[in-house]
DNA sequence: CAGGACCTACTACCACGGGTTGTAGTGAAA
DNA sequence: TTTCACTACAACCCGTGGTAGTAGGTCCTG
């Protein structure tokens, strides 16, 4: 980071400002656009890219570009967020069947009343893309 | 950390070792003698707390005391650190549904299969504490 | 058709700060 | 005296986030 660069997080938060702004979803020449820092435009396509990456965001093609938006839900960011972090760890690990059984044997029973629900119903919050 | 203390992980290491060694589970003060490097006591109790604390060892009583030992199957020690994470995790959102429905949303088939499983059999690994 | 614009994935470097770990004291209880 | 839970401080370092270039591919225009 440059001298006179933002703050950790600074530009997350714009980028997220500027899709909220937005109510559609824009592509990263968009955002670039929209924030008219000067930035390159790379680096507006990592921070959407990050965000997306962990949860934050959604995309869907849009030409050969990729559109971002909020989740349809912007209160399930979060969920989302703690969601994909859990499944990278999940992911870092050897024995994954070892790993959830271990974390399913923590659950209290309402969650795994929820786990069975889902699991047995087929529910699946919408909308997101899978990657 | 004083000057001449270890480096990072590397008590963590010995009293592992120590326990490894002995084949039984600990007390503090067993460990303590066992190290015999003039550590306080809390020194060592605190590293065998956290090393409990994030699933890498389990505990018993032992009268007033804690006895530590290595899970039953140490190559499950791994899979015990990673679950309890993702507890975690799951713990420190808010949305604690939503958290999980997206988690289940990105298992694969197989996994599901062993949760369903797990949560319709009651399958548990067993022989550790619940906290 | 060639060149430029646009886009992505990949790569890389740097700053930073939050989490982890070593160390240990205190207070209360047994 | 021993033990635990709680608390606290300092050092360290890994993951995160800002920044941006490169390579390869697609598309559009002159």
């Amino acid at each position: 980071m440059a001298a006179g660069g933002r703050r950790r997080g600074a530009l997350e938060q714009e980028v997220l400002g500027c899709l909220a702004a937005s109510g559609r979803p824009l592509t990263v020449a968009e955002v670039l656009a929209e924030l008219g820092d000067g930035l390159a435009y790379t680096t507006v396509m990592t921070a959407l890219s990050r965000l997306h990456a962990k949860g934050a965001l959604t995309r869907e093609p849009a030409g050969r570009a990729f559109a971002y938006s909020l989740p349809a839900d912007p209160a399930a960011m979060g969920a989302s967020v703690t969601a994909r972090r859990m499944s990278r760890l999940l992911d870092s690990g050897e024995d994954r069947a070892g790993v959830l059984a271990r974390f399913v044997a923590d659950l209290n029973p309402e969650d795994e009343r929820l786990l069975t629900e889902l699991l047995t119903e087929g529910r699946r919050p919408g909308g997101e893309e899978r990657s």
